[in-house]
RNA sequence: CGCGGAGUGGAGCAGUCCGGUAGCUCGUCGGGCUCAUAACCCGAAGGUCGUCAGUUCAAAUCUGGCCUCCGCAA
């Protein structure tokens, strides 16, 4: 088919490197490139450049709702639009140009976890099974009737990480099957069951601020679902210091206020929380590199009674 | 020119301001003690101090350039 892929971020490139393989894919939209990092450079996003490695047209509106895009994509053509984390609202004028509509990739079992961050807010929900979902995009978020589904276990160990990319595949993957489903005209549009929808915001510095009077698991959840970006953390001593791994202490430690450094073992460093206390064992600190905390702590103390906050 | 931190044996750090042949905690290897151990004791190996150039009798330490890594902010 003649697609059109509209995608930004390293989570697309999976899905756009998939189409390539079966579909003509006639251009690509992305993202404006836009100063980041040290030193403001600007750089483009990882779908642009993957695009341009593969020689296919990228187009970079500041607004998709801008009458010339719209235009530029009515005289393309396309059989289908296929977006994979675009990062903007496409209007209506958009969503009706292609014959078989606009296809969606979403991370997440919907009608659950709509919204920005669905991977990361399934970690640390502590969901077990994430995944999946494409549909046809409609006027609200994430609203539209879906397509297909696919599962995606989270393992205790997963992090975003891990999580990550193990949905950007399944989303190439599915993305495939959902455009091979739709010209045989095999597949049946099911509509959310807009009762049972949740949402999943999106992540800001502050997601990650823990808060101690949870229990062991969440803060744990939290840690991993925001691993490696952009990091839980706490203050110790006025310091934001990022917690990327723990868990649950053995012992109670009944005493101690939470957030309390209750001990500090070979392992790392225990922290008071709801429900007993964390072991932290692997973090970083403002300006230093990431590390467990046994090596830490082989060149920076870090003592008991200090509170985290 | 966004702000800032850092590159020192395998790991994490000290030493740099006040130049003078490198130290701590741990790891590794060998030996000892022990029922045993991640514990303890004794010993050993291992470093062009990121890189290039400069100043100097002498540079990890001072000066300049370059490379790499990281935090914040976007």
């Amino acid at each position: 088919m003649r697609v059109i892929f509209m995608g930004t971020p390293d989570f697309a490139v999976y899905s756009l490197k998939a189409l390539i393989t079966q579909h003509e894919v006639i251009a690509v939209v992305s993202q404006p490139d836009k100063p980041k990092g040290r030193g403001k450079k600007v750089v483009s996003t990882p779908v642009k450049e993957y695009a341009l490695e593969q020689g296919i047209p990228v187009y970079q509106p500041e607004k998709a709702r801008d009458p010339e895009f719209v235009a530029l994509l009515q005289g393309l053509q396309p059989d289908v639009i296929a977006v994979t984390a675009f990062g903007q609202i496409l209007p209506e004028d958009i969503l009706n140009i292609p014959k078989y509509g606009c296809i969606n990739v979403h991370g997440s079992l919907l009608p659950k976890y709509r919204g920005a961050a669905p991977m990361q807010w399934s970690i640390i929900d502590g969901e077990a099974v994430t995944g999946i979902t494409t549909m046809f995009m409609a006027k609200g978020m994430d609203t539209g009737d879906m397509l297909l589904k696919a599962e995606v276990p989270i393992h205790p160990d997963d992090n975003f990480a891990s999580v990550h990319e193990k949905m950007a595949e399944a989303g190439g993957n599915l993305l495939l099957e959902t455009l091979a489903a739709l010209q045989a005209g095999t597949v049946t549009r099911v509509p959310q069951d807009h009762e049972a929808a949740t949402y999943a915001p999106m992540i800001t510095k502050e997601t990650g601020h823990i808060d101690w009077s949870k229990s062991a698991k969440e803060i744990i959840n939290l840690m991993r679902g925001l691993d490696p970006t952009p990091g839980a953390y706490a203050m110790y001593e006025g310091e934001p210091l990022k917690l990327f791994k723990g868990e649950k202490a053995n012992e109670e430690y009944a005493q101690g206020k939470m957030g309390e450094i209750v001990d500090v073992i070979k392992k790392g460093v225990v922290v008071k929380c709801g429900d007993g206390a964390v072991t932290i064992t692997e973090l970083q600190a403002r300006g230093k590199k990431r590390m467990s905390a046994d090596a830490y702590l082989r060149g920076n103390a870090m003592n008991k009674g200090v509170l985290l906050q």
